[in-house]
DNA sequence: ATGGCGCAGTCTCTGCGA
């Protein structure tokens, strides 16, 4: 019997490298008893042709890919053991699967999103997102992530009509707040902080959605991405970027939602971490 | 002071990430 699953984002900056890494947590969640149920990735940077299906078949995963050569590139991961008796193949695995935001014509794989029926629960609706990065306030790069956040709220809007239980999982590359940032004051107006992309995001939660780690007290100083570079994890210079958003059906069924920083303790990490919300069946 | 690290592909350099 099904009492609660677990849905997880992370950004693993390239899968072939990381492979290693994904299977390792998946292991080692499921061995301390909090098995991931649905795993988003983003920046796979690699071709559809190159999806590692077998070996996360293999690790107990049914997996659906959106992506491309070099950049960018999301993925959604469902254990098998977790599905309902409904879900025997690929396409009764991930219902109304959609790649892109639909009326955006756009190159760059960012979005994908299915609906998923587990074990003892009524269906639920993920989209694994990996928004624009924007570089800094003043280049077109901002202007494309302006863009994108725009078409993608007119796009939830939509989204969340037609499914009650929903979840925004991915990386956001916006730091809500400056709770969320390391050094606010030498970020101030900065790209991921800047005053257009927090209302941004705050225009998502004005759709009726959650930021799942909000709902629960949290250790102050909790970040999910830290700079490869000038030692950023030792000295925790972190920011909070990446975001479990919740549909009020599921943040009313939400346990819990954590960041966990053990897998960028290991050997080559990943930048960012991975961050989980459970949810009751 | 604009650097530092890590990844992919054009591959001993460049573009990009955040």
């Amino acid at each position: 019997m099904t009492e609660s699953i677990r849905i997880a984002a992370w950004n693993v900056n390239s899968l072939k490298v990381r492979l290693p890494h994904v299977k390792r947590w998946l292991e080692e969640q499921e061995a301390a008893k909090k098995p991931i149920d649905a795993l988003c990735l983003q920046e796979l940077k690699m071709t559809d042709d190159k999806f590692p299906h077998q070996e996360l078949e293999a690790a107990g995963y049914i997996s659906l890919a959106a992506g491309q050569k070099t950049y960018n590139g999301v993925a959604i991961l469902v254990r098998r053991a977790a599905l309902a008796p409904i879900a025997t193949d690929l396409e009764t695995t991930f219902l109304k699967p959609l790649r892109n935001i639909p009326g955006y014509a756009d190159e760059q794989q960012r979005i994908l999103a299915a609906t998923i029926c587990f074990k003892g629960m009524q269906p639920i609706r993920l989209v694994s997102a990996y928004f624009p990065n924007g570089q800094s306030p003043d280049s077109e790069k901002f202007i494309y992530k302006l863009g994108w956040l725009t078409a993608l709220h007119s796009w939830l809007e939509t989204e969340l009509k037609d499914s009650a239980r929903f979840a925004l999982l991915g990386d956001f590359n916006i730091a809500p707040t400056d709770a969320d940032v390391h050094d606010p004051k030498a970020w101030e107006g900065q790209n991921l902080v800047s005053p257009p992309e927090r209302e941004a995001f705050q225009g998502l939660l004005d759709l009726g959605l959650y930021d799942s780690f909000r709902l629960f007290e949290q250790a102050p100083k909790t970040y999910s991405w830290w700079d490869y570079r000038m030692m950023g994890f030792r000295r925790n210079a972190g920011m909070r970027i990446d975001h479990i958003l919740l549909s009020d059906a599921l943040k009313a069924n939400c346990l819990s939602s954590i960041i966990d920083k053990v897998p960028r303790t290991w050997e080559q990490p990943s930048d960012h971490a991975p961050v989980i919300a459970e949810i009751k069946a």
